[in-house]
DNA sequence: CGTAGCCTTGAAGGTGATCAATGTTTGTGG
DNA sequence: CCACAAACATTGATCACCTTCAAGGCTACG
């Protein structure tokens, strides 16, 4: 018995998890059988498209970026990964699995790297922890599809859009959300499937009728209302 | 007991489907139990977007498409499904499901619907369905994230891969391969989220030019190679 | 101190949307 | 069975949004 849980000191950490929510130590130190922790550097990737997918990920820290790339030999940004998330899971379904994505890690991050085989063993027949994972699922589809729904509307609505699905987290305080990860404007261009220059040229717009600040690569969203109006915008 | 698909008369149609492959007729008689069959004329809609989804369904025969309304009223479509297709099974693990989509008939068709308690009483568990369902899921997840990574690429290209992506059937005859789906070209414009005027202007274009033919809203394409060509075509 | 990555601004040009008008087919009710 | 409405297909002209190209500034890091 390697690798177990507790000695990697890492059980706190899973049992904050959604995921595991309801789940016993022993329970989860099961479903965790035979892991290793991939820490990760900015830039670097955990897996890469269209590669023979062995494994598939729990993000322990930090965030990745789960990319495709284009027929033009750029990225296209489907998703932002955050703690707690679970990656290529659903593809562990099919017999010769290859990553549809490539995850590249943004800033220093940590993910759980667990093997096939215990995915087949384990997690298959937990209906419970099916259900979670089709949760989690289902919501990064259902975002998916409210981009694609925006496909016609003009690109302030695209990122407004893209903004406000970044914090799908506490409406607690009425003003000033910070997004929880730091973006490039190249980051945000490839999200929404635009250049770089008209990112900058709404985002600047934005910043001068106060309507965001932006330090470092820290977005913060001071007036919310004025976003969400702009989702909406009908030119 | 009342409902049982063999007395529906249904039973062959689900043993042919993929996603009962290795399954006894018990269990398929489980699996589909206090089930009905709903039959749908053109444009007749299964379910709304932002409804109570109280049931999933298995296409028996036709074909629907699922749209989500857009911010300008319009309808974007998100997959074509055909026989043999599951739908809204995986929102089934959320507390309170809503529908994310809206299915529309395309002209007549028939699908088995299915109660909620069900999927969590006997579907949940079983190990080797929920796959099936994974894999159904999956492939129509790397279908939209292909559309997606197109979104810098011109028209052409988006329209080429939805033909192409419609045709996943027999590579056997060379050419000439009909889509299964009679298909006008608003919807063609709603999938790649264009416009009618933009769709028309390049079909006839290609019909023209002999790659494609269309009578009355079956579409042929002819020369397979020059329309793959130009999926990946940089302007 | 130079390179690399990111951000910014300006000018020109093109793809595709919009608007408008008309033809064609389908379906429905008198 | 005809007439009218509704849905679909087509073609042309105009225009705006966004891309592309080009040039430059800023900061971090080896």
């Amino acid at each position: 018995m390697s690798n177990l849980i507790s000695k990697l000191g890492i059980l706190p950490e899973l049992q904050s998890f959604s995921l595991f929510e309801g789940f016993t130590d022993q329970q989860i130190e099961l479903l965790c059988k035979d892991v290793t922790v991939k820490v990760t550097r900015h830039k670097e990737s955990l897996f890469q498209f269209k590669e023979q997918a062995e494994h598939f990920y729990i993000i322990l820290s930090g965030a990745y970026k789960l990319t495709r790339p284009t027929p033009n030999g750029e990225d296209s940004i489907l998703h932002f990964a955050h703690t707690g998330d679970v990656i290529a899971a659903f593809i562990m379904a099919q017999p010769q699995p290859i990553y549809p994505i490539t995850a590249i890690s943004m800033g220093p991050s940590r993910a759980l790297k667990i093997h096939r085989s215990n995915y087949i063993e384990n997690w298959k027949n937990n209906g419970d922890l099916i259900f979670k994972i089709q949760n989690l699922l289902s919501t990064r589809m259902t975002s998916m599809q409210n981009q694609r729904a925006l496909s016609k509307s003009p690109l302030q609505a695209k990122i407004a859009s893209l903004l406000i699905d970044l914090i799908d987290k506490q409406p607690t305080t009425v003003d000033k959300i910070t997004i929880p990860i730091p973006l490039t404007r190249k980051e945000i261009a490839d999200s929404v499937g635009a250049s770089v220059e008209s990112i900058i040229r709404i985002m600047s717009e934005w910043s001068k009728k106060g309507l965001i600040t932006t330090e470092d690569q820290n977005i913060t969203i001071i007036k919310t209302d004025k976003i969400i109006e702009l989702m909406n915008a009908d030119y």
